[in-house]
DNA sequence: GGTACGCGGTGACATTTGTCAGACCTAGTC
DNA sequence: GACTAGGTCTGACAAATGTCACCGCGTACC
């Protein structure tokens, strides 16, 4: 028996999930999380073969969740299953270690098929995401543009972002200019649309 | 038997759900579809008791479909199952005659719940939400003030928008800023998410 | 040692954005 | 007919935003 935990912040989304993966004849699913920080709790009472995880949830995402799941329990492998195929997100999930990535659009069988591969040591990963991450460079933002972008994505003003991280005026208006500029925008929305969709964030 | 369609636009979690509801001895799932247009086909063919429905999807959404359903079959209830319990969202569900409002968040086994209930003629609705939506008074944007403000949401300039609509620069720059007094906002950005928060979009 | 890069800052400048007052037209309501 | 609300427009103004040039500091890297 495969023995998987899976991590949504869905509840409902979280045991239709279980209960398609409880169809599988060889597949158990042992534990289940609703944010990274109960995963890592969890997997370390269950010890399972595979955590599946999405991505957005609250508290630690699943990025860094599996991170430290790798830490903490080397011989479990970690599964990333998302809304999204951000280029971005596919390259971080994998230098944090992650063996497969799924997109939530792909068909459901797919899943169990993927689970089973990944058990046998392969790597899966969804073919378009893999040539857009490839066409697409590494994450031109530096960190602190990184923040500043992060800061002014709920319509805070300028020096709402200064006070919240403690910077002057003129500083946040050049980090955000420059990071205008390297997602070729022409304001900060667009910048943070573009930053978002390429997974920079 | 209960005969249920659903539609959902991601096919690994349309698939999960369907597996959860085929574990119930006296819920069928007779038809899926990835969008409101598919919908109206499905259930036309198939004439379903009860269509379940996510409101994000491409194309029509969610609860434009759950009107449109309402006159072609009057005899299939709808249900809305929703990522976001937005006061404005429960409101326009009601109105276009939906017999429930659901949430992801709710635990899995609530689901096929509700399904009975509405089917016994139950009308289903998160208390929580409904608290909400009682307090949060009704939309007061203007239809226009929701085309400018749904224009500027990918990060356009004013004169984009102006383009977009067919509008003078000015008329724009007052529908945004009378939108931006209704929702209390300091700008446009904040003026969007507010709107978005109480599903006035 | 020189060079590059990121971080933090200043000051000046042009453009964009948000606000306000006023105008005209239409459709509905009392 | 008077009144109101929404839609459309203009012009003027203040504030916010985006750009640019330039400075200093530290930490890499060759």
């Amino acid at each position: 028996m495969i023995r998987v935990v899976l991590a949504e912040d869905q509840a409902m989304v979280r045991g239709a999930l279980a209960s398609l993966l409880g169809l599988e004849p060889d597949i158990d699913v042992v534990g289940e999380a609703a944010s990274g920080d109960e995963l890592l709790t969890v997997a370390a009472r269950v010890q399972p073969d595979i955590a599946l995880l999405d991505i957005e949830m609250p508290g630690m995402d699943g990025i860094a969740a599996a991170g430290k799941l790798r830490e903490s329990l080397p011989g479990c492998r970690v599964m990333i299953l998302t809304t999204f195929g951000r280029p971005g997100y596919l390259r971080r999930a994998m230098e944090s270690g992650a063996s497969a990535f799924l997109v939530k659009d792909s068909p459901a069988r797919e899943l169990a098929a993927a689970i089973r591969r990944v058990q046998a040591g392969e790597r899966v990963i969804d073919p378009a995401l893999a040539a857009a991450a490839l066409s697409a460079g590494p994450n031109p933002l530096s960190p602190r543009e990184r923040d500043v972008l992060i800061a002014s994505a709920n319509g805070s003003t300028i020096s709402d972002i200064a006070a919240h991280l403690h910077l002057s005026e003129g500083t946040v208006r050049n980090y955000l200019s420059s990071a205008i500029q390297k997602t070729s925008a022409r304001n900060r929305t667009e910048a943070l649309q573009r930053a978002g969709d390429q997974g920079w964030l």
